[in-house]
RNA sequence: GCGCCUAUAGCUCAGUGGACAGAGCAUCGGUCUUCGGAACCGAGGGUCGUGGGUUCGAAUCCCUCUAGGCGCGCCA
């Protein structure tokens, strides 16, 4: 990456002027290569010379004048020029920038791709809703950054694997089960109550309606009425979690793994985690119950893992659970994304991390925030138990899988966000979503058009790339695989959906001023090239956010 | 009360300690186009919530305060 390239260069010219003496040996702040944002300060800058300023005690721009005297020539470079009050400015060749065309079209779908991971293993965790009833709106939000933060880190390099962990344990499963049930006694006619705890939605007696199809009274029969809540429930479980797959689907959402929780208990982790928590000293017993001491590790308040009666709480299979991810299958660093409702639990899990003698820094949870959901003005409000829901499904099928995709993914996790449905449908033509696949579309055609006319352009030659605007076409493109790298680092995707505005918008800019297809066979041919690797970019863009890239629309 | 998130143009939001704070929508004004007008070009619009501090330099880092949200269960 030049990013980087550049950053050497300027390291080494600061040795040789410190080699010279002008400079006191002092130890180099990191070197950061910036893009500046006024054009006028060239393609890459730093402020190095400020930096050092600060360590050493001298003038800035003499510092830079020193630097700029013991840059190396390259390939890449025009020029580097000193700017007060001590920036060094570089402005790239624009034959060297022709070139990249090339090297786009050879990297194919995989310009974008960087080695940053080195191959090693992440898992990334997420939606995880408990399977007691179907997706919601906030839910869409997790289940794009996830799978859309998945598709960065494997271009990153990374070895990604994702990961839907179901809670099929536990107390809300169990209302889950008593209320399906009380629905399907009441879809035989019986007299049944849904419990106060239950889920109320309508859904359930949909569920119930299925089970009596399928299965008829046959659980009524049964000896034990609790075995009979636990079969039925089974069965709704089981339907529930496919229909939270089948929605997902319909979004672009896979998973590599769906982990059940049940399994930490027969696979022995459960165990193992406990005892091992118990060995360094962070398990104590009072008022009955089983205690974390998560105080020891700085955290306001101890947590019960097991309660009085016996059993688990959530939080304990969550300790068996992480134990899994990093001491059972040793992935190297572990995401999970949560909604904000679990923001709580994020320290405590950080503590337990660090008191099984894990690095927490290798645990990154990261919270998206709120949705609010509305029609117009009116907000609608989002309850599972009430049963009031507008579900994803519902989404995705008023206003598609690549507008629900984008929008979510437009706004950083950390702020809440509105989504109002009828502006999402309404604005549909001047929605950024088609204002990027317009391009990609545009593209195509052009390629098209060149084909239907006989024109082969393997032969273009991309040095007669010249003008202004080829230039800033190829300079944005060459911006993809810094993108990634910063995703990969913040893990913040929602860079993509500037990146592909902006990549679009330079585009169409590029369209009205240069005639692609023209009279000039050599200039056509070059320009082909440059087209088709703009579609290289636009496309592998839209793919990384899990968007399709339309040939026609 | 404690913890975390948010506050930037009329609206919705970007903004890795750097050079005059950006985009989309909206508003106003242009381009009427041999390759796709779902396009392009331009204009107006801002005490970056408040008040301090650190720094050569702050929307960005630290503290105060204000407003909104979420969390602080033997729920998950």
């Amino acid at each position: 990456m030049l990013k980087r390239k550049l950053a050497e260069l300027l390291t080494q010219a600061v040795a040789e002027v410190q080699q010279s003496g002008k400079l006191p040996s002092v130890t180099l702040p990191e070197v950061i290569i910036e893009r500046p944002q006024n054009a006028e300060h060239g393609d890459y800058a730093s402020s190095l010379p400020l930096k050092l300023a600060r360590a050493t005690g001298t003038s800035p721009l003499a510092i830079a004048n020193d630097i700029v005297g013991h840059l190396a020539p390259t390939p890449e470079v025009e020029q580097a020029v000193v700017a007060p009050p001590g920036f060094i400015n570089f402005t790239l060749k624009s034959s060297w920038l022709a070139s990249q065309v090339e090297s786009i079209l050879v990297a194919g779908d995989g310009y974008g791709d960087i080695e940053l991971g080195e191959g090693r293993r992440i898992q990334i965790e997420f939606v995880s809703v408990n399977p007691t009833g179907p997706l919601h709106v906030g839910h869409g939000r997790g289940a794009i950054l996830g799978s859309t933060l998945a598709n960065i880190l494997a271009a990153a390099g990374y070895r990604v694997e994702k990961e839907y962990y179901i809670n099929d344990a536990g107390s809300q499963i169990d209302a889950f089960r008593r209320s399906l049930y009380a629905r399907y006694k009441q879809c035989l006619g019986l007299e049944a109550e849904v419990p106060e705890d239950g889920y109320l939605g309508n859904y359930m007696i949909d569920l119930a309606k299925e089970i009596v199809a399928e299965h008829g009274d046959k659980f009524l029969h049964l000896s034990s009425e609790v075995d009979a809540v636990n079969l039925v429930g089974e069965l709704g479980l089981e339907r529930i979690i496919s229909q939270i797959r089948a929605d997902l689907e319909l979004l672009g959402v896979s998973f590599d793994v769906w982990f059940s929780e049940r399994s930490l208990f027969s696979n022995g982790q459960y165990q193992e985690a406990l005892s091992l928590l118990k060995q360094g000293g962070y398990i104590s017993e009072k008022e009955g119950a089983t205690w974390f001491v998560s105080t020891a590790l700085g955290e306001d308040k101890d947590n019960v893992v097991i309660r009085s009666d016996g059993s688990p709480t959530y939080f304990a299979t969550d300790i068996a659970y992480h134990y899994d991810k990093f001491v059972k299958r040793k992935f190297d660093t572990v995401i999970n994304i949560w909604g904000a409702d679990h923001l709580g639990h994020v320290s405590r899990m950080k503590a337990v991390v660090s008191a099984l003698g894990i690095d927490p820094e290798r645990l990154r949870v990261i919270i998206s925030q709120m949705v609010t959901l509305r029609r117009g003005g009116e907000i609608v409000r989002v309850s599972k138990r009430s049963g009031d829901i507008i579900t994803l499904r519902e989404l995705v099928e008023e206003v598609g899988p690549d507008v629900c995709r984008f929008f979510f993914l437009s706004r950083s996790a950390d702020s809440q966000m509105d989504f109002d449905l009828e502006l999402a449908k309404k604005q549909s033509a001047d929605n950024p979503v088609y204002y990027v696949q317009y391009a990609h579309a545009r593209i195509a055609s052009i390629l098209r058009v060149a084909k239907e006319r006989g024109i082969d352009h393997r032969d273009g030659d991309v040095s007669l790339l010249t003008t202004e605007p080829e230039l800033m076409l190829i300079r944005k493109m060459l911006l993809l695989p810094e993108l990634v790298e910063t995703i990969a680092t913040t893990l913040e995707p929602h860079h993509l959906t500037y990146y592909a505005q902006d990549l679009a918008t330079i585009f169409h800019s590029f369209y009205k001023q240069c005639r692609v297809v023209s009279q000039n066979e050599a200039l056509s041919k070059a320009r082909l090239k440059l087209v088709e690797a703009a579609k290289i970019v636009l496309s592998r863009t839209l793919h990384l956010m899990g968007m399709s890239a339309p040939e026609r629309m």
